[in-house]
DNA sequence: TATGAAAGACATCATGT
DNA sequence: ACATGATGTCTTTCATA
């Protein structure tokens, strides 16, 4: 496992909020010398802790409306046929812009996460893009309503 | 609308790899000189197109496994406690530093993101947290056995 | 809106406590 | 873990086109 002091944590839950924060103002917001946060930053990002810096678009480029759908297929006879049609539905899903996060669940399952101007505009892609797939036992959306945690992961998942 | 020209597209694509690219090496490796990236990067967070960095956590803190939730309540004769037992049990769940996103579904429906150190874990804090909830209709837990699209999406939503 | 040049701020590194 | 100082790089601003 890994380590974390308060300082670690502090100095990460404030990147999290702002990661344009120059070192000074992190030294200063914490009490601690320039010098010690330059080196806790440097160490973080050595171990992992840090992955990468990166920005989150905001309202101009986020769809308005954001729906999960779960996809199941039929199992086949014959089992390799199974992961050869989930990797495809998977790949296909991926290409698309709209479709902003796609997963396998279980053998079977794919959810995915698709976003659009509005939630007919969506009904109607899942219609023509994923309802006409063959060997389907089961489509479900879940339109989101309204997202209460993790609210900005549409701006961090949505392509420019 | 908004309108972003190639240049614009180019910026937002190369910061979202990377946040810490600096102004001169982005103006290096689109050929234009350093003033007119740091003017574009300036108008793109005055219209909001670009919300804020950040930092994206990893290995070391990313929980092994992750499910999402769906759950649904019974729909009351008393139309106004609905909104307010929906409410209660999203505020309740986004306390919970395991559980990395939660939205609304509809009107009585629940999608959760919940991560944890193994399945196991995850269907025993299910089991605890959410089957035991009075007035469900439906619990389904969406075991994610592989990310494809968004895969980093986990590392953005922990909590530090 | 784009550019070039200059000024100021910052990160980084080495050294020592 | 912290302090200090030296260095080079980067950001930011402003005048100009």
């Amino acid at each position: 496992m890994i380590q974390l002091d308060d300082l670690d944590r502090a100095i990460l839950k404030l990147l999290k909020q702002d990661a344009r924060l120059t070192i000074s103002e992190l030294a200063e917001r914490l009490n601690r010398p320039e010098s010690t946060i330059h080196f806790r930053i440097k160490k973080l990002i050595e171990k992992g802790v840090i992955d990468r810096y990166t920005i989150i678009l905001g309202e101009p480029l986020k769809p308005k409306s954001v729906v999960a759908v779960y996809i199941e297929t039929e199992i086949p006879v014959i089992e390799d046929f199974l992961e050869k049609y989930i990797n495809h539905i998977t790949k296909t899903l991926s290409m698309l812009p709209n479709v902003l996060a796609v997963a396998k669940s279980g053998r079977n399952g794919i959810m995915a996460l698709i976003g659009g101007e509005t939630e007919e505009q969506i009904e109607k892609f899942v219609d023509d893009t994923i309802r006409t797939l063959p060997s389907l036992r089961r489509v479900e959306v879940f339109p989101f309503t309204s997202i209460v945690k993790g609210k900005d992961v549409i701006g961090f998942l949505v392509d420019v």
